[in-house]
DNA sequence: CGTAGAATTTGACCATGGTCAATTTCACCG
DNA sequence: CGGTGAAATTGACCATGGTCAAATTCTACG
């Protein structure tokens, strides 16, 4: 069950946080006393699509997803959230403010939750801080024309090459790395199939690009998979 | 060629702009006086992905498509703009001031291109507009969201018959509209080829969803259409 | 008007990636 | 440990929508 603990939110646990960290001491003091603490089980949702969007969120351990359904139940993740990462703050400069997508819980997640009035206020009198949203929301507003760009002009095989490589940046430059998400989840955020996904693994493993062990991916061949990513693939 | 007219911006040009409207008269001035009318011809790029982003626009006349282009040559028109839209915003707020995507005219064009470190500057003094813009990035963001929610959950029919009850929707009531674009540049923007999308409205026309003369549209059966993009279609 | 070049339509064919089904492997929990 | 259900893999098959090519219609402009 969703636990609105009352652990109390310290100052220090804003300074994750890509907006938030840059308040002003006093204003800190004040967030954080409205902020709270949320506990969520794996496969438990957070909000639904079209709920009053009276909260935004941190997290700060675990994983979850956030998506769109289809009519006929299809569902498509837009996001997957990872320690670290803030997200719904788009919510609260909506006409109205609603919740867009879903959000679950892939594993036992902790969450901040920020009071979105609060935060309103707040920002009324703080331009810096206000800028520093500006920016975020124009960050997310490429990432998402990155994605529809992959949609549209990659296919599979060049998607998930990319991701590969995305994700060995993402974790230094060992070009070795764990998936954090289950494969069947980056393969929905990556427009595919699980068994799409598979195959083009077990390909680039026989074409010696990568070896796998467990949940690691070590990339062996950078350079091709970097040309496959970019549709320069002489095969 | 490109020109950068000398006809100055006056106040009034400022007031269907959906951010620089709401604000207060004083400023207002200051803008239009920073500002300049642009015309663009038919086929004319206004910038490149990766130009320094010194101006944002507003379409006052014709018509432009952003878009990015693959190593492979391939395009993705990732928006439309039409009178009374005003893009490139976000990259006000980008940590390197740089266009994220391709501008180039479909049409004669006439566009006023407000100064970004004027508009920067205004909005350090003004929350309300910075409240006004934050709320413009909120709905592209929904938007992107959207589009990458119907590349994704909906196939090529169901896509086109979503973009014309959009369409209708937005022309009025009438059930009848002109395509403002070329088909070429609709498909494209719907992630289609223009041979597919040519298919998709002669089936619609054949099975009596749709009548069309030269560049117009009627609508005949709103709600089979309406069906159709949801997939709950029954054919 | 008439013509050139572009846009659009139509047809025939095919590849990518999805679907369905059968295993195999994995992860959690008693 | 052992067992159970979910996740992942693999194979066989097929549908959607892309490609290529040809025919037709538009549109701009001399």
């Amino acid at each position: 069950m969703m636990k609105a603990l009352n652990t109390p939110v310290s100052v220090e646990d804003l300074d994750g946080h890509p907006v938030l960290a840059e308040l002003p001491a006093s204003l800190k003091e004040r967030v954080a006393a409205r902020a709270r603490v949320v506990r969520l089980a794996r496969g438990e949702p957070l909000f639904q699509r079209g709920d009053p969007a009276r909260r935004i969120y941190y997290c700060r351990s675990g994983e979850l997803k956030l998506f769109r359904l289809s009519d006929s139940g299809g569902e498509k993740i837009v996001n997957l959230i990872h320690p670290g990462r803030s997200f719904a703050e788009a919510t609260m400069f909506m006409p109205r403010r609603l919740y867009p997508v879903y959000c679950t819980a892939l594993k036992t997640s902790e969450l901040i939750a920020y009071d979105a009035d609060d935060l309103s206020a707040i920002l009324r009198d703080s331009p810096d801080v206000c800028f520093q949203l500006l920016g975020l929301l124009s960050r997310r507003l490429h990432e998402k024309i990155g994605q529809i760009e992959a949609l549209s002009l990659q296919n599979a095989r060049m998607r998930i090459a990319g991701f590969l490589l995305a994700e060995a940046e993402k974790a230094g430059s060992a070009d070795s790395f764990e998936l954090e998400a289950g494969k069947k989840y980056v393969a929905n955020f990556l427009g595919v199939k699980p068994e799409t996904f598979s195959r083009a693994i077990s390909a680039f493993r026989d074409e010696g690009l990568l070896r796998t062990e467990a949940r690691r991916f070590v990339i062996a061949d950078r350079d091709r998979l970097g040309r496959i990513a970019r549709g320069q693939d002489a095969v």
